[in-house]
RNA sequence: GCUGGCGUAGCUCAGGGGUAGAGCAGCGGUUUUGUAAACCGCCGGUCGUAGGUUCAAAUCCUAUCGCCAGCUCCA
């Protein structure tokens, strides 16, 4: 921070409700807090000022914008975590004495620390010993304390350590901005900022421990990396351990094994999944869903092969740029033929294969198209992370004067998409940056690209962030980032905008002044991959899918045999009536007939005896919420009819029912 | 691919040098049932795979495959 203004007496401090006040210079966070209440100034854990996190201490020499963060917000949480590595490295110097660090950030959820243990090898049962010795330190309540240190005292004070890591951090920073905290008996090479001091730290837990490499380069020696979070308050821990349980429960790896949604088997294939018929008959429906929409939105289907003359993927760049995640090519009579790795040389190629007038365009190519890709064994995770997976694609050739037009279109695909599942959606705008070589096309029609997205994220009123350097290669995107039900934040669907395949592939229109024109390409999907999206959505629903897209939508529970013929009737009009329809017609107990559809997740059950025979009813029950009443069936039948149709959510079903 | 952990019946797990265990599931009977587990019996494993050590290996060692947590990469 430049402190051309540390001259004067007093300086301008801007509060988030854009009031100002005077305080002399050289006031500090916390005594701008205490200004407020003591309680903010107790709760405080650091100050951004200007978009830069300061220590409570320092002090504030010259105009600004000011937050006090707290644990409420992100950047107190930063510092408290980062607060807590250092607390962590602390417990490990203390019990390991002799390890090298690395580097301790904070992280979304916690912070870790890297270590050099040299030979011994630390493991979780390790852990709480760790644990228990932070919260003795972390009970001593000392003070972070910040020193700005010469770059040659820094060195020196390494090297006694003899630990090569920081001295390698060093070799990159510049003598006068180097700085030490010390807390308690440890100090570390650290930029700050802290929380005033360790006693904050209320509940520590320890989480995992990891290899990671150095630098995260697989050159460098791997260092083992500890994981965890900590709290101001033991109840708030508890909630979290509370929350990564249930995140246990909804993971899809083992729902989708209960449900029968799919299965990896090691003869198929590592990352090669097999969708089993009840997620056959879910993914089936998305993409219906899917289908149906685009349809509506001028969409054409294609259908294209699962491999391809190397050639294509050639002329698109794709081989052998991106030749590591892809399967080798394979010998076909005397050509070179590759598993697809992407859909969209393919639907260039359908897109050439004509003359278009500008008076055609946009086209819009849609394919649920399944592509391979070679992930390195230790990334494959269940549904999420495959070797086979299925786009659900589409590329849409226009002209300039309509790419506005169409990137609103599909930004509002995409948001109607997520809404119909209840997931909040972020966007996130990415540019890219001033490095020239790493993007492609020219850069008018980059900026042309990257104001023109901005104006209708403008238009639209989203809420937006932009990354810069995060465009790919060959334009700017949209990434959709979603969370779900407990919060977790997902990268699902893109829309990138794509000034290189057309050159490449050579693809024309016919402008109204007859002359030929290059047409700018989206790439876009929403869903992204059907396996990885099914995979948020088991998590995100905990395996309790709205009803129109439940594998199974209706059991029917006769209450004895006698009443299995009654069952098979109502069956048969629920099937016509398109729902899948389930009859348990065992000779077994009502009691053991319910539990177990329930903990397959059905619905809705229907249970058939004496008085539903008598007055053609059904005794409803939802999974659940338990038993509903009883109904005309020919009433209940269209009212799931119509919760199909309108694919009302689990959570809104249940209050439209609990309610009547 | 790398580091660490884990592979025992269809599933969830116990056992840790001396003849493989439980519950659930499955199968056969009995029970005909009103809103989350009826009762009895039976079947079921080369202890991931391959080597090695040993009189003897599920157990110890080595390799390998798979899974899990991370690291690296992601058009």
């Amino acid at each position: 921070m430049s402190s051309e203004k540390s001259d004067q007496s007093s300086v301008t401090i801007t509060f988030p409700d854009k009031h100002t006040r005077t305080f002399p210079t050289g006031v500090t966070g916390f005594e701008v807090a205490s200004s407020i209440s003591p309680r903010l100034a107790k709760d405080a854990l650091s100050i951004t000022l200007n978009e830069t996190v300061m220590d409570l201490d320092r002090p504030i020499t010259s105009d600004g914008e000011i937050r006090i963060n707290t644990w409420d917000t992100n950047d107190g949480k930063m510092t408290f975590w980062h607060s807590s590595a250092h607390l962590l490295a602390e417990a490990v110097e203390a019990l390991y004495p002799g390890v090298r660090l690395g580097i301790g950030p904070a992280i979304e959820q916690g912070f870790y620390y890297d270590i050099d243990f040299g030979d011994t090898t630390v493991s979780v049962e390790d852990l709480p010993k760790i644990e228990k010795k932070m919260l003795e330190l972390a009970r001593t309540k000392s003070d972070f304390v910040r020193r700005e240190v010469p770059k040659d005292e820094a060195v020196s004070f390494y090297k006694e350590k003899q630990d090569p890591y920081k001295l390698e951090l060093l070799e990159d920073l510049e003598d006068g901005t180097i700085s030490f905290y010390t807390q308690g008996n440890f100090t570390d090479l650290c930029r700050g900022p802290h929380i005033p001091n360790t006693q904050n730290v209320k509940a520590i837990k320890l989480l995992n421990v990891a290899g990671a490499y150095w630098r995260g380069d697989s050159d460098n020696k791997q260092l083992t990396r500890i994981y965890g979070i900590t709290f101001p308050k033991q109840k708030m821990l508890d909630e979290y351990l509370h929350m990564l349980e249930e995140a246990k429960k909804r993971d899809h790896k083992k729902l989708g094994k209960e449900l029968g949604i799919y299965m990896i088997d090691s003869m198929v294939g590592s990352g090669l999944p097999i969708w089993l018929p009840n997620g056959t008959v879910l993914r089936r429906s998305l993409e219906a869903f899917l289908r149906d929409e685009q349809i509506k939105r001028g969409y054409q289907e294609v259908i294209t092969p699962h491999i391809a003359n190397l050639k294509l993927y050639e002329t698109s760049g794709h081989y052998p740029y991106y030749s590591d995640s892809q399967y080798d090519p394979i010998q076909v009579d005397d050509e070179q033929y590759m598993m697809k790795p992407m859909n969209c040389p393919h639907h260039h190629r359908i897109y050439g294969r004509e003359m278009h007038s500008y008076r055609d365009l946009p086209v819009r190519l849609s394919e649920f198209g399944t592509v391979y890709r070679y992930e390195q064994s230790g990334e494959l995770n269940g549904l999420s992370r495959v070797r086979g997976f299925t786009q659900d694609d589409a590329h849409i050739y226009c002209t300039d004067d309509q790419l506005k037009d169409e990137i609103k279109n599909c930004i509002d695909l995409t948001q109607y998409v997520f809404n119909t599942f209840d997931m909040p959606v972020d966007i996130r705008l990415s540019f890219r940056d001033d490095n020239e070589k790493k993007y492609g096309g020219k850069s008018e029609n980059w900026e042309r690209a990257q104001r023109e997205i901005r104006e209708v994220a403008d238009e639209l009123g989203l809420d937006y962030t932009i990354a810069e350097g995060e465009a790919s290669f060959y334009g700017p995107k949209i990434d959709f980032i979603i969370r779900d039900a407990i919060g977790r934040k997902w990268q699902l669907g893109t829309v990138q905008l794509d000034y290189v395949m057309p050159e490449r592939f050579d693809l024309t229109y016919m402008g109204s002044d007859n002359q030929k024109h290059r047409p700018v390409i989206i790439h876009r999907a929403p869903f992204g991959s059907m396996e990885r999206f099914t995979a948020i959505l088991i998590e995100h629903f905990a395996g309790d899918f709205p009803l129109w897209l439940s594998p199974k939508q209706v059991a029917l529970i006769p209450v004895s045999d006698q009443y299995n013929e009654l069952a098979y009737e109502y069956a048969e009009k629920l099937r016509e009536a398109g729902l899948r329809v389930h009859t348990d017609d065992r000779s077994e107990q009502i009691g053991l007939k319910i539990r177990e559809s329930e903990t397959a997740k059905i619905p809705y059950m229907m249970i058939i005896g004496e008085r539903e025979k008598a007055n053609k009813t059904v005794a409803v029950r939802k999974h659940k919420i338990g038993d509903l009443g009883t109904f005309a069936f020919d009433d209940y039948l269209n009212k799931l009819a119509t919760e199909v149709q309108s694919r009302t959510l689990p959570s809104e079903a249940d209050k439209k029912t609990t309610s009547n």
